[in-house]
DNA sequence: GAAGTATATCGACAGTCATCGATCTTATCG
DNA sequence: CGATAAGATCGATGACTGTCGATATACTTC
């Protein structure tokens, strides 16, 4: 007798399962402007390593603030984390986001610059 | 020589100018359950008063908490309050997000209600 | 294996936020 | 005018959050 062989792919006990994902949870998680730019950052760059995220989206914050925003965004279910050598390549989980809330990502991905800041 | 005369509706002081709107305020404003349930009760209920909301959406708070969350909300743009007696009727900014913010809030509004809670 | 690079974790701290009870304001209705 | 009803505001409080420096872990390269 054998034990389940998950076929979810993110349920590594540090991404949540697609059918675990929470709109309040993923809204909190972008409305922080740092993460929202790290966010529309892998949009525009493709997946990257959090210390190309960090100085490509113009973020003056340090190395373990960025990594607690990563967290976030990871917990959110927003972002995926792969290993690759020494470094965490950073991917929008984009068809996970789509299935659970169609329109929102698009809808924040979409947004011009010049209504982001504030706050 | 006369002053301008503002043909935007909105702009009273109370709630912001359609082209002040900002992404991450209207995002932390629809990230609490609270705020969101109210959101979504307006939007299913149509223009109700705040006495009327706060019941209807279920919420187990006091009415000076309401009356903060329904501030919250005002001052990122997403409801605007009209005066009508003794009562406030608060309603969505529909036209104007949606001219800023195109598919956000129906991607809001259209998330099924289980994947609302935690938190 | 020593040095360097990428990221995570920890503990502290300051600022923000949700919440409440008490009170004030304003409007409606006898 | 007095009573009631709808909201707003104030001040306090506990919880959460963004930020950092210091340190730990893990991989790579020499």
């Amino acid at each position: 007798m054998t034990v389940d062989i998950l076929p979810n792919m993110t349920t590594d006990d540090r991404h949540p399962a697609t059918e675990d994902l929470r709109l309040t949870k993923v809204l909190a998680a972008l409305a922080d402007p740092a993460r929202l730019a790290t966010v529309r950052t892998i949009a525009a760059l493709g997946d990257s390593p959090c210390v190309e995220l960090r100085q490509a989206a113009g973020l003056t914050i340090t190395q373990p603030t960025f990594s607690h925003h990563q967290r976030v965004l990871r917990e959110a279910g927003i972002i995926r984390e792969r290993v690759q050598g020494a470094q965490r390549i950073l991917s929008i989980r984009r068809e996970d986001l789509d299935a659970c809330f169609p329109g929102l990502l698009d809808s924040v991905l979409s947004t011009p610059e010049r209504l982001l800041s504030d706050r």
